[in-house]
DNA sequence: GTGAAAGCGCTAACAA
DNA sequence: TTGTTAGCGCTTTCAC
């Protein structure tokens, strides 16, 4: 099988090399009759363009990056949506790779789309990754870092203000009339949870009388949530909160389900507030009231950001965009 | 901002370009003394290899490509990294790339990493796609299909047998003694659907007595499920099925909530199985018995096949590899 | 509207 | 061990 390019085609159709490119490129400048025995010719002969060749000559791709820790996290599954559909709109295609939360593929995920000459990257990591962003950025390659909202002013980043996230949601407890409220969830150390804890005691200082117990629990998932309630059924009316911010959606599914069916009312004895409105709070036992962050919306944020960068639209107005998040009220937190 | 490429290396570290490229490619074959000079040079420029030029020259590249309709499904996404882990061993780099479940996607990005000169492809798509693939295949880029089983012979896949599932699965419903029992999921022009109910059918026919009532709703989510049971639940005693083999999780997670909530005891008088064992099966209200299909184990099978056809290791045995799934019994389905 | 030719950055074969 | 060099496939001036 003789490899076929663009020098095959060019004989098969009877017209030079650079005619045919022209019809790769500026099928206007062409003749209508010769560009119907070059579309025959590719057609027949199964031409496809070499991409390495096209960008060597070219000097740049046409394609993005997006790095993310879990390509299974719906969170940034759905930016991942927003994503592509609007750098499809800018002619772009996105190439997602999963670093699974490992520092060491990270890096090689980003030498190698480094070496790619993606146009730019989308970077979503829980590390602190702007410095490397930097050296980059410095090669030609610029960045949006997404979820984190960076330090430097050079850094372009898409972030939520976690910190309005958290005081929204005990805010809103506060409102609907507890006075014992409990934060469920951890490490402290990851930003996003610190974040939510700092807005929470915000909220409960500006309410005057309310107080705040930490229970820092982990992993963030349903079986902590069952956990934890089932030590909070143990205790004594008096000791229970009445008021519960989980630090996301899973932990608040899995405290909803252990209390309601261990005999204390939801949202009656009881409210929760989750973080994240992932599909299953709506659909959970007793349906979960939860902060929701704008997700779409985000990556097309963040694609704007970068196209914005990459000088093909009006240059950025501001280079770190920070969402702030919903509230979405449903009867976990339905008093009255 | 001078690009910075081998040969401004070679010149700042005093040596050739060969020499520096066989730094970069067979570092053992040059003098520690030099290697020094180069690596440092290296450093100092921020020299990045150019991909473009590297894959003309070489003819190949070192990626591969994993084409998914939704990488937020926890099912593909649990092949990702079954996937990443087996091709970071073999030195190779994975793109994946999102079609969103929308066929004209799909088909840009089949063209797109075709172009790029990947080294090979893992596609799942719910299309009929082999024909296209047999092309690209024809073009020297080879694929495995991942999630159906190819009719051709020439055409590798690594698929599950859902005949086998749904068979199972109601089996076991038979063996705890269910005697109506409701096969809940559309549309049965999806292949995995009408092969769950074909195994279905065979296990209802083996058990002779027991009989089969087939309610096609969907979406297959969450919400489907709550009003399937509603319906349910509005049915006379005996017209009600005391078991229910629901087609994937989320149907049988919302038929389990509502059901149990609106009165009708699960597993006692109807007990339910769902398919796929998605995380939340575990977590939810009345833990979900069901089908599990090989996750980690299955990205790594298609990779393996894929490395095979590449012939970096030893030639495939069988083209197709069919995974069975297992039966995971929880509180849905435990009587007695 | 069309063709000829230069050269993008790199690697490997060959020469020294 | 190191240097020199041809050329991978393509696009794009520039001439015609």
């Amino acid at each position: 099988m003789p490899r076929v390019g663009i020098r095959e085609v060019a004989a098969a159709a009877g017209v030079s090399m650079g005619t045919v490119s022209h019809f790769l490129n500026h099928p206007d400048r062409v003749s209508a009759e010769k560009a119907k025995r070059i579309q025959e010719a590719i057609d027949r002969l199964g031409f496809v363009r070499n991409n390495a060749g096209r960008q060597l000559r070219l000097g740049h791709s046409t394609t993005i990056a997006y790095i993310v820790p879990d390509v299974s996290n719906p969170f940034f599954a759905t930016i991942a949506e927003g994503v592509e559909r609007r750098a499809a709109q800018a002619g772009l295609s996105v190439f997602v790779a999963n670093s699974g939360g490992d520092p060491a593929r990270e890096d090689s995920y980003l030498d190698l789309f480094e070496e790619h000459g993606v146009r730019g990257m989308l970077v979503a990591s829980p590390r602190a990754i702007e410095d490397r962003l930097a050296a980059i950025r410095g090669r030609g390659t610029p960045s949006v870092l997404v979820g984190q909202r960076a330090s430097s002013p050079a850094q372009p980043s898409v972030s939520i203000d976690d910190v309005s996230g958290g005081h929204t949601a005990v805010r809103h407890l506060v409102d609907i009339g507890c006075q014992h409220i409990a934060f469920v969830g951890g490490p402290l150390s990851i930003r996003q949870v610190a974040d939510r804890l700092q807005g929470a005691s915000d909220a409960i200082r500006e309410a005057g009388s309310a107080t705040l117990e930490i229970i820092a629990s982990e992993p963030r998932v349903i079986a902590t949530g069952h956990k934890v309630a089932a030590e909070l059924i143990g205790r004594t009316q008096g000791r229970r909160p009445d008021g519960i911010f989980a630090v996301n959606d899973l932990l608040g599914i899995g405290l909803v389900q252990t209390l309601a069916t261990g005999g204390v009312s939801v949202p009656e004895e009881v409210a929760v507030v989750g973080y994240d409105d992932i599909e299953y709070a709506e659909n959970s036992f007793v349906p979960l009231s939860s902060v929701r962050p704008p997700h779409e919306d985000f990556g097309v944020a963040a694609i704007d950001l970068l196209l914005a960068v990459l000088g093909e639209t009006q240059p950025p107005p501001e280079n770190h965009l920070v969402f702030t998040p919903d509230l979405v009220v449903r009867r976990s937190t339905a008093r009255g």
